[in-house]
DNA sequence: TAAAAAAATTGATTGAAATCAAGAATTCCA
DNA sequence: TGGAATTCTTGATTTCAATCAATTTTTTTA
């Protein structure tokens, strides 16, 4: 069993929001962090959930959904260790947009807004640092747009095969189901499980396992219009 | 002709970001701020251009796209009078990722990187107000991109009508082409003047001039899917 | 570990929107 | 103001991806 200080070290330690901090500032945040808890599934937060909190994920995966008006749900996009989420409506709106779901077992930390914005006033540097990752998630959010707008889902699936593979040209493991892939995407699992044998088909990918893959031409995955 | 100074004046006074600053922290804003003027159609920045400076627009308006991988380009968003760009960039990437181009004649006034930053540290309050609009801007693309991942181009198209409308009941005014429209939406012009066409035939729409519009049923537009 | 549930695959069909093409309406500008 | 350039509209056709439906595979859990 992990102690609750600990958790809040290992969060500290893992937030890049946090990492050029100083020592003191460090130690000044440390006390207000709380730890929770949420099993695979289980909700992390809802639409219309008063935003209270900064929500820090320090273990585990979280995956970030919104619900379009007709109804349909997009998965905007998942947070892992490290990454955290809340600081949009923690500045702007009182109610959350969308919603949170883990997809492992995993533990999150918080900071509670009033803790955090009284942090803010004395601390310069975390507010400019909060500003760059804002600054790269909307940049990520407005990719994501610009993609969705005009490209074909064999582009925008190639893409995110090049994404999620990164540097590891041995094998990688997908990240998430068909079915969540497709909701990225903006597509359905059938055309995703289609567009997978295609590529398989030209030689461009292969199966090694369940979930698993190798990238075998990034060229002519990246040449895909 | 208006001086340099007056436009400092009316930039701050215009900007949400700076409305909320005391006195004293806006005279001390007010001299780091320089006005530029662009004519239709010029370009205001370019992707690659290296972030030197926070832009707002005082007067005209400027047209924010991106150029997506396979070379198509799709509008991001419009700035308007109060409306300003770059603060994304500015703490994050060197240079831009979009283009800016004046759509009509254009004011803009810029603060410099070096000076909003160290102005930043002085001002907590500054740092609120940017994280505050941030918000709103990651939320507002968000929003587009969920739109373009899971809505018809005809729930799109109608949304646009019925934001661009406003609370204007009698009538209103395209503010942009209808290319730019397509463009925004991730359409193209045939489809946006089919789709025009239809909304015209079933009565919830009325073409009153060019580019001149009336919504006569703002429910059935809301409700089309 | 067997049964149930969930996820993924495959095929057949439909449908929404892109593309191609040509003409009409607007706007620009010399 | 009149001709050129741009933008817009309409029609015909094609294409990409959604939908519907039925298995098969994988995962969960009792």
């Amino acid at each position: 069993m992990v102690h609750d200080a600990d958790h809040a070290e290992q969060c500290i330690k893992l937030v890049p929001i946090f990492q050029t901090l100083s020592d003191a500032e460090r130690a000044q945040i440390a006390p207000l962090v709380q730890h929770r808890h949420y099993a695979s599934g289980e909700s992390v937060f809802a639409a219309g959930d008063i935003v209270g909190s900064l929500m820090i994920v320090a273990h585990g995966q979280v995956k970030i959904t919104q619900i379009a008006a007709n109804g349909k749900e997009q998965l905007l996009y998942l947070l892992n260790p490290g990454d955290f989420d809340g600081e949009a409506a923690l500045f702007t709106a009182s109610t959350r947009q969308n919603f949170g779901t883990a997809l492992a077992a995993t533990d999150v930390c918080m900071i509670r807004r009033q803790d955090f914005q009284k942090q803010l006033q004395t601390s310069p540097q975390l507010a400019l640092n909060i500003l760059n990752a804002f600054g790269q998630r909307l940049a990520s959010v407005a990719e994501q747009s610009t993609q969705a707008t005009t490209a074909s889902i064999e582009e925008r699936l190639a893409n995110y095969l090049l994404e999620t593979a990164g540097d590891q040209t041995d094998e990688f493991k997908l990240p998430m189901k068909k079915k969540d892939i497709a909701s990225y995407l903006g597509t359905t699992p059938e055309t995703i499980s289609r567009k997978f044998r295609d590529f398989t088909d030209a030689g461009l990918i292969e199966k090694l396992a369940v979930n698993r893959f190798r990238i075998l031409d990034a060229d002519g995955l990246a040449l895909i219009e």
